[in-house]
DNA sequence: CGCCTGTTTGACCATTGTCAAGGTGGGTGG
DNA sequence: CCACCCACCTTGACAATGGTCAAACAGGCG
């Protein structure tokens, strides 16, 4: 369930934004207090009400955060290899206010909140990382909610879609990260409302072939999220 | 439109959660680089995509941060007397990401990006009092996204109005503190919708008559938002 | 007193969630 | 290697929530 860190995983957590301009004291302390968890597809690291122990950052593999339940629910953000969560639960709280579910296999580093605020306290330069990680977050949490607040299912899609695009207009190719059922989720829709909104992108070039999909036109799909209702 | 702070000023500054425990030269470096705005209901205090050269505190009256246009929109918190905004965007973008607009008249303190930064790196203990708004903000929008997205019209009044409560479960009268137009968009309804939601709430022990609202029952509240729909 | 704005109400409509059923595809075991 | 099975996905019909439009109403401030 749970391993001793290694120096892979500290080479690993070195490279992440959050931890690369610490003091090596610092890292030294937060390494040697962590653990390593293995998680499968759909394990729940941790839930709403549960005691804010532990900080933890991706090593590898996908986590989503959610509010609400297992059967509705709402996403706030998916952390990716590299990043953290469980941050402001474990900074203020003192008990998560969501819930923690890996929706792929994964490599998980648990650090206890403990050392990591004494490292705040300790460390300036970490203090200032740590309102940058907030801060990003707060914005990423706040562009969630806008869209799905605003937007239309279709726009919603379209704009998820495009996140993927080249730099250039160039048409693309891209193969989903996730099952669809969980996109869907993370975009505030049921399942059948994301292959609704998939069939009427078909109408403006784009194809669609199991998980991969092809967008013809990123231009068009560009201009659909951008004029979604201004003028209501 | 723009005035030197005065004594009076500084007092309320000190008395702020943020500021309440820097070094007097870090409060003095702040104090003396900003500048004091009289707003009025609806101003619009900054808007989205303008460039993020001020962190605003709140000394008297309510402003409204919201994203999306003017007609259509999605309120992401209320900022308070004693309470900051554009903090986020000032400390990483650059760039302001939403609308911050006057909700009562009132009067704002306006502090240069660059100094609040500089104090951030100067005073650790100023770095610290960041992390906790930063963080209380992630958890009110992270709350408020929730509710929009999970709960019906009704019940997001319901809990809206249970926040008035007094500590015991007694019955008890508020005046509410705005417009119900701008309670509305604030819960993200119509204001047709919010009406409508009140006269729901008339079954269940409530009257209103104008901007005073009469709870004969919290506990019945309650119980309508801890219920809403988990078994959908 | 009268205007202007906010509020209520009713009728209607659009979007999305829900339920049910059928299709598809990939992996497993015979 | 094939067939089956299960989970995922799609599709259709339907219901419900909430938005929209329009009109009546109320209340505060000149």
């Amino acid at each position: 369930m749970d391993r001793k860190t290694t120096l892979h995983d500290r080479q690993e957590l070195c490279g992440m934004a959050l931890f690369s301009n610490l003091t090596p004291q610092t890292l030294e302390s937060i390494f040697l207090a962590s653990r390593v968890n293995e998680v499968v597809n759909h394990a729940v690291i941790f839930g709403a009400g549960q005691s804010a122990d532990d900080i933890f950052a991706v090593l590898s593999g996908q986590v989503q955060i959610y509010r609400g339940t297992d059967v509705k629910n709402a996403v706030l953000f998916v952390v990716r290899s590299g990043e953290v969560f469980g941050l402001r639960s474990a900074l203020t709280t003192g008990l998560y206010t969501e819930t923690a579910e890996a929706v792929s296999n994964g490599r998980i580093l648990r650090i206890p909140a403990s050392t990591f605020r004494a490292a705040v306290k300790s460390d300036p330069h970490f203090a200032e990382a740590v309102i940058h990680a907030l801060s990003q977050r707060l914005q990423s949490v706040s562009d969630q909610f806008e869209r799905i607040q605003l937007m239309p299912t279709v726009q919603r899609l379209a704009s998820y879609l495009i996140n993927f695009a080249p730099g250039n207009g160039d048409a693309y190719e891209i193969r989903l990260p996730f099952e669809k059922k969980l996109i869907a989720r993370y975009l505030g829709m049921g399942p059948e409302s994301f292959s609704r909104a998939m069939k009427k992108l078909k109408e403006h070039g784009l194809s669609c072939k199991g998980r991969n999909v092809h967008i013809r036109n990123p231009e068009t799909l560009r201009a659909l999220c951008r004029d979604y209702d201004l003028t209501p």
